[in-house]
DNA sequence: TATCCCTACGATGTCG
DNA sequence: CGACATCGTAGG
């Protein structure tokens, strides 16, 4: 029989006969694909191809069939060989195109089918024993249907027992499951109490019990995307070492096959898609957080947290003392945690979704994708030249010794100025690319090597300015696409329906955009330049010099710039008239911008050597907002107590112009830390391990800290964020560290807080109006010392 | 499946 | 003591 059905696909795999796509039908059935058409293929040089023949036939592999294209011929071969012959041809040749791409990935891009919309597929339904489907078709044709894709989520989260420190999966139970869906809000435990909301709460026998009734929940409720935070590394692989322990199969697949579970791989559900979502907040969100845990994460989306702060500790005591009023918190803490995964995936899954569409991967894969694969996808699905293959770890590590010169960085004048303006380039090196069709095809090519071209000052290179490159047309694509979007964003209001997914896209196109110049300049990179890498930064620091020099002429006192920004004092220069010029004399779609103008600025000196600090300083907005960059209040290896006074100070002065006011303010700081009138908490400094612990070769405090944790059992590994203070004694400040759990307020040393903390995250703005550091301190002296 | 680029500051330890 | 290396975090 011939049916033509809509589904939305969730799952790829290959097997013998072909590609095997898992869908969903639009009435919730499961529909099973098969597609023997499929026939992807790669390139190689033509004098190849008879070698290539023969060494197939030596290993009884099939080719399809090839075609010649030019130099090149295009070799078909089905998916049950495909990764064989590539390997054998690449034995064979070193020039070889669009071999080593994973077929699960380039299926969709192969087949011009969106995996997240709606899609069509016409064929003979056929029966087969192997996958838990409702319908299985043959597929004859595959199309999408282009209609949006809203995967309906199933979030969890597990609870487990501690008996140390951290949890065991080898002794430590799970206590409670939480799922959450649209229509299920449950949480699932084997200790019973009284306060349960029957609705919410649903009690099993034990533990084994537990988690039978996870992979029968997951069964029934036959979700679309099964989403965790955290579930990679702690979940799902808690969940298959207690499962293992008493014989139960996780098996949600659709064949009953359980789920693949390695610490090291996102786990995999045949059929199923299944998302830890902490990925894709790490590696794309820009976020603006030091610390991706689900608290911090959904407080910056959703602008709330998780119900308070349980520990392993306080977690393991709730459960064996087993109070009624305590088990029922932990129960809604469950829930609550699961709630918020669920969402932070519903926030985040507009801008997937617009990623998975620009690039042609699955959702799953968009889950877990880096910037540099984002970039690479959407090239490759766009593509109109061949696609190279991945470099090899010798040319990675080659690639990587030769370095290139970045962005301009003015240093700043060093005082506090009013009437400040600031302008930036729209997307600056987005824009250079596009403007001189920078790619690495139109390197030094013979059209233009006597007239013509774009060439960067000092570069023996130039770029094609006849012949249209690759990077630029999809660079351009981008920029205008973000710009329609931002333009109909600006008359939409934020409650309108279209709103969210207006902005869901604009942000896509947004990182896709900006991480392309850092692609070409990627050692790992397929389509790799250094000439392109560096020749953007080149065109980057000569337009923002130009920019300042005309800004100057035009009578703006130039304060700072960095890269594609300039901040100028006024000095009653007409801004729009200035844009006008500089925006004519620009190459489009090169644009210089004003971003904002404000109240009042501080740029600050180096602290070490002389001159103004790069990459520092303070302002205030026209709104009364004060906004810092670089300085000690925005960095999280500070304590609180400097960044608390820094800012204090900093405001005082742009508010207020009162320097006197500002000392009075830091002379009573002083005295309450010398008091300790203050909070443990504000005392704590954070440092997180970027390595292991074993690998460091400087003792600093925050590693001898961390040393003392591990010592207590704890886990210390690379991310552990080290919270410690600084206690009085020896001279080295890493010999008088403590743990900040550890900690009680007479331990701390109020002269290192004094002195290396507030004073030094201060004293550089008090010497801008002829303060020494030693008045400073003196007049500490003096005011308790009275008259003296 | 490895993690887009370079520029910069500053704290602290280490070594001669 | 000073020069330099190591390390973390930030800006764009």
């Amino acid at each position: 029989m011939s049916i033509e059905v809509s589904f939305y696909p969730q799952d790829i795999a290959f097997a013998e006969e072909g590609a095997i796509i898992f869908g969903i039908t639009q009435d919730k059935k499961r529909i099973l694909i098969l597609d023997r058409l499929y026939v992807p293929y790669f390139l190689l040089p033509r004098e190849n191809l008879l070698k290539l023949r023969d060494a197939c036939r030596e290993n009884n592999l099939q080719i399809a069939h090839t075609q010649y294209e030019g130099e090149l011929t295009r070799v078909f071969v089905k998916p049950k060989d495909f990764v064989e012959v590539a390997r054998t041809a690449k034995k064979i040749s070193s020039k070889l195109y669009n071999s080593d791409i994973p077929l699960k990935k380039r299926y969709w891009v192969d087949k011009k089918v969106n995996p997240s919309t709606l899609c069509k597929v016409r064929g003979e339904v056929y029966s087969q024993m192997k996958y838990r489907a409702d319908v299985a078709v043959n597929a004859e044709h595959i199309e999408s249907a282009n209609v949006a894709y809203q995967p309906s989520i199933l979030a969890f989260d597990i609870e487990t027992a501690s008996e140390q420190a951290y949890p065991d999966a080898k002794k430590d139970p799970i206590i409670m499951i939480a799922f959450y869906s649209e229509n299920t809000k449950r949480v699932i435990t084997w200790k019973r109490f009284p306060s349960a909301n029957p609705e919410n709460v649903k009690f099993v026998d034990s533990e084994a019990a537990l988690i039978e009734e996870f992979v029968q929940t997951i069964k029934d409720n036959r979700p679309e995307l099964l989403v965790g935070y955290g579930s990679d590394n702690f979940d799902l692989p808690y969940l298959a070492t207690r499962a293992k322990k008493y014989n139960i199969k996780l098996n949600s697949g659709w064949d009953d096959s359980e789920i693949e579970i390695d610490a090291r791989k996102p786990a995999k559900i045949t059929g199923l898609p299944s998302i830890d979502i902490s990925y894709f907040a790490r590696r794309i969100l820009d976020l603006d957080t030091n610390n991706y845990g689900l608290d911090l994460v959904a407080k910056k989306l959703l602008g709330k947290g998780k119900l308070g702060k349980l520990g392993a500790a306080k977690i393991n005591e709730i459960w064996s003392v087993g109070l009624d009023e305590e088990l029922k918190f932990l129960s809604d803490y469950n829930l609550t945690d699961a709630q918020l995964t669920f969402e932070v995936a519903n926030k985040i899954l507009p801008v997937q979704l617009e990623l998975s569409k620009l690039t042609g991967l699955a959702l799953r894969d968009i889950n877990y994708i880096t910037y540099g694969a984002l970039v690479e996808w959407f090239i490759i699905k766009n593509a109109t030249i061949l696609i190279p293959q991945k470099p090899s770890p010798a040319e990675i590590y080659a690639r990587r010794k030769k370095s290139y010169v970045g962005g301009l960085v003015v240093e700043p004048r060093p005082g506090l100025y009013n009437d400040i303006c600031c302008f930036d380039f729209r997307s600056l090196y987005p824009s250079i690319i596009a403007s001189h069709n920078i790619s690495p095809e139109t390197i030094n090519c013979l059209c233009c090597q006597f007239r013509g071209g774009y060439r960067a000052e000092n570069s023996k290179v130039w770029f094609c300015s006849k012949k249209p490159g690759l990077m630029p047309a999809l660079v351009k694509d981008l920029v205008e696409r973000r710009k329609r979007i931002n333009e109909i964003l600006k008359q939409t209001p934020s409650n309108d329906a279209s709103f969210a997914e207006l902005m869901a896209r604009q942000h896509a196109l947004k990182y896709i955009a900006a991480a392309f110049y850092g692609y070409m300049g990627y050692p790992g990179s397929r389509f790799y330049s250094y000439e392109c890498a560096s020749g953007v930064t080149e065109l980057g620091r000569k337009y923002i010099g130009l920019v300042i020099r005309e800004a100057e002429k035009f009578g703006f006192k130039v304060l700072y710039g960095d890269t594609d920004s300039l901040f100028a004092e006024t000095q009653g220069a007409d801004a729009e008239k200035f844009l006008a010029i500089i925006n004519s004399i620009l190459p489009p779609p090169m644009e210089l911008e004003f971003r904002a103008k404000y109240k009042s600025g501080l740029f600050l000196e180096r602290k070490t050597g002389s001159g103004g600090a790069k990459k520092r300083y303070a302002l205030l907005t026209e709104g009364g907002s004060l906004i810092l960059r670089g300085l000690e209040a925005i960095r999280g290896d500070w304590s609180n107590l400097a960044k608390k006074g820094q800012t204090e100070i900093l405001q005082i002065l742009l508010e207020e112009n009162d320097i006197e006011k500002a000392e009075k303010h830091l002379h009573s700081l002083i005295s309450k830390i010398e008091k300790r009138d203050v909070k443990i908490e504000d005392l704590v400094i954070n440092v997180k391990l970027t390595r292991p612990l074993e690998t460091y070769q400087a003792q600093g405090p925050h590693v001898v800290a961390a040393k003392i944790a591990r010592d207590k059992g704890q886990a210390v590994g690379r991310g552990f964020a080290v919270r410690y203070i600084v206690v009085a004694g020896g001279d080295k400040v890493s010999s008088r560290v403590k743990l900040a759990e550890d900690a009680s307020i007479e331990d701390y040393d109020p002269e290192y807080y004094v002195n290396q903390q507030l004073l030094r995250a201060t004293y550089k703005i008090f010497e801008l109006f002829g303060y020494s550091l030693e008045k400073l301190k003196a007049g500490q002296t003096t005011l308790e010392g009275y008259g003296n």
